[in-house]
DNA sequence: CAGGGTGTCAAACGTATGTTTCAAACAGAC
DNA sequence: GTCTGTTTGAAACATACGTTTGACACCCTG
């Protein structure tokens, strides 16, 4: 037996748990008794519960941040100057995600949906270690986004954004069960990626609607004061 | 004292806490305590943590699911024979959200974000206690957005709902939060309706947006095998 | 063959949880 | 005013949790 493949049956075994049921909702024990490792193993070698559930977030995020990062840089050198449009960028993103190397097929629903969680559950310690540890991706994501929406007010935009990032994170944490109820009853079989495929023509559609105002229905009441 | 108002100071206490923390996250101590009501009283009223869980659904979402019935029943009146169009089967529900009474002036984020929760955190008891005791309002719902978007297939219907579920429980879920980056970051004040007013155009635009293929980036990728 | 660092193991620790108990306080009906 | 069913209070219950401990096995460098 290796070295230390018990850090890795550990890490293994705690992303698929977290993924299943959350952080809070997963002992230790599950995750020890799953990895078929003792349960001091995981103090021994992470610390804590806590860093136990930044270190899943790590093996995933760096890599994944990596891939974003030359994403990017291709991105612009293709647009040389000028800046790309939002389906391209919204693109890079996706298809980073999609192309990850995955250590089984179920990675990269397990991928989003630990995402998912990590913006849901309220987890302080691991909202504090994403931003500081991945935070450049993320604001060049942001500033894309904002030169490929220049007709957008600040605060369109930023709402915007947000409900971007929750049809994302929403679905895609869920992604497992949304598959199968649909396979249950239309018995069309779907894939993450093809999950991608609607979920961006979507939120660009959504990211460059008409102006509020403009769009209401023929009928719309008066807001509420 | 009243015969029991205990019982609504620990639902008060309950929906505000759970809405802050999450379900496992909040011991019924925390509850009982923020109450100022012995612990005890929690299992005598309501059996069980889990049964209390499902009483501060009950509390807010019978009222709201009969406030929906009535509005639904007006559009289709309005509407007689003919289907609604998106927009307005939208505003009908966001409309009956903003408008239901509220307890206090935080009424309606705890709304959503209690909402968002039941969909995240994996309960089962739950999702099985929504699923049986609201599922009328719901499919009512469903099917009118189905009358409202004829020219979608029933696949691309499925997964367009779900983007536009997950935009909306999670922007209304961290509503508070949301609303307080924004003021500091451009001064700018928003309330819950503004949102709605925001995310219903945005909404409508994602639903009936082109066709997947139709709308891909000028480069973009073959989806990986 | 020593011996120190590394990793594993079973067991225990202290704490927090949901739930139960049982006596005391209270309410309203007669 | 007393009695009866309901509601409260403080304490204890059993259980599960994250974490720590100390003994043991292993390896590999000297």
């Amino acid at each position: 037996m290796a070295q230390s493949d018990t850090v890795d049956r550990i890490l293994d075994a705690a992303e698929e748990l977290f993924a299943e049921r959350g952080f809070s909702e997963t002992s230790l024990r599950m995750i020890t008794s799953k990895a078929k490792v003792n349960l001091a193993a995981v103090n021994y070698h992470f610390g804590s519960k806590n860093a136990l559930i930044q270190a899943v977030f790590a093996r995933f995020l760096t890599p994944f941040s990596a891939t974003l990062e030359t994403a990017f840089d291709e991105l612009e050198a293709k647009c040389d100057g000028k800046p790309a449009t939002l389906n391209q960028t919204l693109w890079a993103l996706t298809e980073s995600a999609v192309r990850m190397p995955q250590r089984n097929e179920k990675g990269i629903s397990i991928f989003m949906r630990l995402l998912g969680l990590a913006y849901t559950q309220s987890q302080g310690h691991l909202r504090k270690f994403l931003e500081q540890e991945y935070s450049e991706p993320f604001s060049r994501f942001m500033r894309l986004l904002k030169e490929a929406t220049p007709e957008l007010s600040s605060v369109d935009r930023y709402w915007r954004i947000q409900f971007m990032l929750g049809a994302t994170a929403f679905t895609m944490s869920s992604s497992d069960a949304l598959i199968d109820i649909l396979e249950n009853k239309l018995g069309v079989h779907t894939t993450v990626q093809e999950i991608a495929a609607r979920l961006v023509p979507f939120l660009a559609a959504g990211m460059t609607a008409p102006d509020k105002m403009l769009v209401s229905a023929p009928a719309r009441p008066a807001p509420v004061a």
